[in-house]
RNA sequence: GGGUUUGUAGCUCAGUGGUAGAGCAGGAGACUCUUAAUAUCUUGGUCGAGGGUUCGACCCCCUCCGAACCCA
């Protein structure tokens, strides 16, 4: 990460130099506290003339003219446009900022608001103290960083340079922030369960494996928090939500980063259908707030619309077994497992010859369905070997009560009534299907033997949310910090 | 794990089997309303790493290290 061509080294040079004169004549090149007022960009948006103000921010553009210079400052909220004429600010500042400083240098600056001629925003400068001396040269002013792996390594540069990425994660932030508030206003408590279990459970993966010396036990990241809320739920708090990081120790892709955020809520004494009508009316919030409205359109670099999502409600309901009857004919579940696998040979579904009978289902779902399925659809009647944790469904005991939401061409939120009776829990445990197996938690079982009441629960995949409302390609484009192979 | 694409100046990108190019950034000086400022001059490279073929390799071949996309 630190190889230094000559050139490099040159331009490190002279920003060194540059520094060393600072010091040199006593100016503290880090400065410290420099109480502002206002953000760059917050500054633009509530712009007034004839403002005195205060603002510091990262020196991203300088436009030298004789005698004149116009500078930006910039952090997350935007930039600002400042002015400097020497004659007004005297020639040892204009110096400061025409020789000393470099583009990337973090200022901060005093100065009273005015509109250019030709109509900007802007800060009439008095003074300039410098804050930190930047030693590297920024990404392309124009491109910003263009190369994935300077953007996901070095995120920070991408933040610096890439208003679109920017973007991304205030907006993440915002939304989480929303979600929050969301809940808590309907009477949800946000809760905190540990994220180290000695049993792995609430859903069907591999975890990280870690170990804790002081009991000398082994110990795993959580997958999911499921098992800690419905404990909780046996112990009186019957409306509550965690919002925060699982682990699986599964692939990287574009929709997986092994460390991801979920947001799970339970509500006691509700249902599966109610959950769903939180989810739709929580997400058409969130469009509807930050995104303009429910219709969410996904663009390419250049700005053409590749694809539209539309939230109208009410969002579509259908039985799992109907979709895949839809795309892969009525008679489907008549046939054997042979003829389903024939059947996906017409329907160009690759299938694998150890799958069983419900894997190929479902790997016709996953193709034909799921992945071709932007608009929401709530998949509900699924084969209850799929989902441990549901309750039964009372008119057809081979399903259970859950909706499994699909947007984007994505599963973004699972919802369940959740089951509550002990002994079918065990029972439910000990006969599931397949790779999803879950992991037997005795302790669980014990809390459930003390009543857990009925309740439904949601799970939703907040970075797939985000991707989704924000237009991201990629799950690395909605995480900070996206794992990467070590170099 | 398999397939495809990819790695060239700090950044964004060209490039040909015959000793490496542009724009921006950087440096010099000019310029008092610019905004991808402008115009002039200019520094800067182990072409991801290591082997091989060749008189000669950034280019062809092999191995390795990253990254992107698709598949498992």
């Amino acid at each position: 990460m630190q190889e230094q061509g000559p050139s490099e080294s040159e331009l490190l040079q002279n920003r060194r130099e540059k520094l060393h004169t600072l010091q040199q004549r006593g100016i503290d090149a880090y400065g410290g506290r420099f109480d502002t007022t206002h953000q760059p960009g917050a500054l633009r948006k509530e712009f007034a003339p004839d403002l005195e103000v205060k603002i510091g921010g990262r020196m991203t553009a300088r436009r030298v003219m004789g005698k004149a210079v116009f500078f930006d400052l910039s952090d997350f909220t935007g930039r600002i446009q400042c002015y400097v004429n020497k004659k007004e600010i005297g020639d040892e500042a204009f110096e400061l900022l025409t020789d000393l400083l470099d583009i990337g240098d973090w200022v901060g600056v005093t100065g009273k608001t005015f509109v250019t001629r030709t109509g900007e925003d802007s800060v009439h400068t008095t003074t300039i103290t410098v804050l930190s001396k930047s030693l590297r040269p920024m990404p392309d002013k124009f491109h910003g960083v263009q190369d994935r792996e300077i953007k996901y390594r070095q995120r920070y540069l991408d933040l610096i340079s890439n208003e679109r990425s920017r973007d991304i994660f205030v907006t993440r932030s915002l939304m989480v922030a929303e979600i929050r508030r969301y809940l808590q206003d309907r009477g949800f408590l946000e809760v905190e369960t540990p994220m180290m279990q000695d049993v792995p459970g609430g859903a069907a993966a591999t975890p990280f494996e870690t170990f804790f010396k002081a009991l000398n036990q082994p110990m795993y990241l959580r997958i999911a928090p499921e098992l800690f809320l419905k404990r909780l739920l046996v112990g009186g708090f019957t409306k509550i939500f965690e919002l925060n990081r699982n682990f699986r120790n599964e692939g990287l892709s574009r929709r997986h980063n092994p460390e991801f955020t979920m947001l799970e809520a339970y509500w006691a004494f509700s249902d599966f259908e109610q959950m769903a009508d939180l989810v739709e009316s929580m997400t058409c919030h969130l469009a509807e707030k930050f995104c303009g409205g429910l219709l969410i359109e996904h663009k390419d670099d250049e700005g053409t619309v590749t694809r539209t999502i539309n939230l109208a409600r009410p969002w579509k309901r259908a039985r799992y077994g109907d979709l895949i009857q839809g795309v892969a004919g009525a008679d489907w579940f008549t046939l054997d497992t042979a003829a389903k696998k024939a059947r996906c040979k017409e329907l160009h579904v690759e299938v694998s010859e150890h799958m069983e009978d419900h894997e190929v289902s479902q790997q016709v779902f996953e193709k034909l369905v799921e992945e071709k399925s932007f608009d929401p659809v709530f998949v509900t009647h699924v084969r209850k070997e799929l989902v441990p944790l549901a309750k039964q469904n009372k008119d057809d005991a081979s399903v259970v009560d859950v909706y499994e939401l699909v947007i984007n061409g994505q599963e973004i939120s699972p919802g369940y009534s959740e089951l509550n009776d002990p002994i079918v829990q065990r029972e439910r445990l000990e006969h599931q299907a397949g790779d999803e197996t879950q992991k037997m938690d005795e302790d669980f079982l014990l809390a459930l033997e003390y009543g857990m009441p009925p309740a439904g629960g949601i799970g939703i995949g907040i970075d797939r949310l985000i991707m989704m409302l924000t237009g991201a390609e990629s799950i690395r484009d909605v995480v900070l910090f996206p794992q990467l192979k070590k170099k």
